[in-house]
DNA sequence: TCTGGGGTCCTAGGACCC
DNA sequence: TCTGGGGTCCTAGGACCC
């Protein structure tokens, strides 16, 4: 559903440092200083205040290699807390609707914006009126980047989120050879390590380099993908905007265990938990599934010991968003692939093939009960939104989730242990 | 000791068919 | 020298994104 306009300007717009600017919202005391939110499982940082980063701390880094430098600068760190964050995504992006008659939401933190047809405004003045508004009505703070195609507006807001302004306007090709010449290439959106590294082989080192290369060398190196990605920085669009809700191909709910685990009890447990949650999310989005892969692997970080990985896959003829069949076959997969002797470090499921419920196919052979699992998963779903999660739930997923991540059972350590680190100061 | 989780898209190559 | 070739479907893996 996504069309290409001719003259078309996007604006993207971008919540900075989004999860730490939420904490703060909720915290004000943390204006000015260093925070960090943390990943799922309290390993990775995902999110860093500027202040944290000008220390010096990396996005992406395990927590654990860094906690010389949090506790010298009392920096404040966090756990995630997406509930708090959806929310206040979800107050952000309303405020932007009101902007603009066409927009995509691309994350929890980003959005463009459609400024066709207002090229005649200052678009630096009304990407500032924006950034006022969304501040003064949620507290977060935004940066702008406007542009002919979505790349260039990417481009744009990399810029922005450098300038005090927090807007910049790359809508006018004539300064184009000068910015994009100071473009490193794993700063364009679409180029990672891997694609510069093949760049740079053939002598291309920046943005105006890679859209100035012959198009068939771009396209022999980079695929179709990287030949796009070369219009789109000559300002010729070849992404539109994605209005309404894109539909989901997969759903995925799998986690890294709290310890090492052996038992294949204990994998039982986590694999009925996530096919509950990833049931549950199917339902909220009114999907069937028709294939669910199970996987199971050892932690391939511990290079010394033996490795294994493998996923097995089962399939609903009907396709299904009842949780007891879809713990049934999901256990059944993971004993398929289940081996003695390893010690596993993560698990999940992945649901796929998934389709609207309203075109589910019945069948002579379905039990003759489905509807009535249909009013069952119902009412355990109202249940459990009404009086909170895993109010009622099924006895395969456990009651002590002795396989569960750190960040549950360490919640009360994570407290006495990084209490100086939160030191704020009234 | 400790290294996230949830997604998408594209391609190459094998299997199979006629 | 190699000798059919074109088409489809599926899967694994690479690469990228937030």
């Amino acid at each position: 559903m996504s069309s290409i306009q001719p003259n078309e300007v996007f604006a993207l717009v971008d919540c900075n440092s989004f999860y730490c600017s939420c904490e703060r919202v909720f915290n004000p005391t943390l204006k000015n200083k260093p925070i960090v939110v943390l990943s799922n499982n309290d390993g990775c940082m995902v999110s860093l205040s500027k202040e944290a980063k000008a220390l010096g701390l990396k996005m992406g880094a395990p927590v654990h290699e860094w906690k010389e430098l949090i506790k010298q600068h009392n920096i404040a760190v966090y756990s995630s807390n997406y509930t708090l964050y959806g929310d206040l995504s979800a107050r952000v992006m309303q405020i932007l609707r009101e902007f603009s008659p066409e927009m995509e939401i691309y994350s929890i933190d980003e959005a463009f914006l459609s400024l066709r047809g207002m090229s005649d405004r200052d678009l630096t003045a009304y990407g500032t009126l924006i950034r006022d508004t969304v501040y003064q009505c949620t507290g977060i703070p935004v940066s702008i980047g406007i542009g002919a195609t979505k790349v260039l507006a990417k481009a744009a807001n990399r810029i922005a989120k450098k300038q005090a302004l927090g807007v910049f306007d790359l809508s006018d090709p004539s300064i184009h050879d000068e910015v994009l010449s100071g473009f490193e290439l794993t700063d364009i959106w679409g180029i990672a390590r891997r694609s510069a590294e093949k760049l740079k082989r053939l002598g291309i080192h920046n943005a105006k380099e890679l859209r100035d290369a012959p198009d068939a060398t771009i396209r022999r190196v980079l695929t179709i993908v990287g030949r796009r990605l070369q219009d789109e920085l000559r300002g010729i669009p070849c992404m539109g905007l994605e209005l309404g809700a894109k539909e989901k191909k997969q759903i995925i709910s799998s986690r890294s265990f709290g310890k090492l685990i052996s038992e294949i009890e204990l994998i039982e447990e986590s694999i009925a938990s996530h096919v509950t949650r990833a049931a549950e999310k199917l339902r909220n989005q009114g999907l069937i599934a028709h294939h669910m892969i199970v996987f199971l692997h050892t932690n391939p970080f511990l290079e010394r010991d033996h490795q294994y990985y493998n996923q097995a896959v089962r399939t609903f003829m009907n396709g299904s968003d009842h949780t007891p069949e879809m713990i049934r076959l999901g256990i059944d997969g993971l004993r398929e692939i289940y081996r003695d002797g390893f010690k596993f470090k993560k698990a999940g499921v992945i649901l796929g093939e998934i389709r609207p419920k309203l075109h589910q196919q019945r069948s002579l052979f379905d039990p003759p009960n489905h509807n009535q699992l249909d009013v069952l998963m119902t009412t355990l779903d109202s249940m459990n939104r009404r009086f909170g999660t895993e109010i009622v739930k099924f006895a395969s997923c456990g009651t002590k989730k002795h396989w569960q991540m750190r960040a549950e059972l360490r919640s009360q350590r994570y407290t006495t242990n990084w209490d100086e680190l939160l030191d704020i100061e009234l």
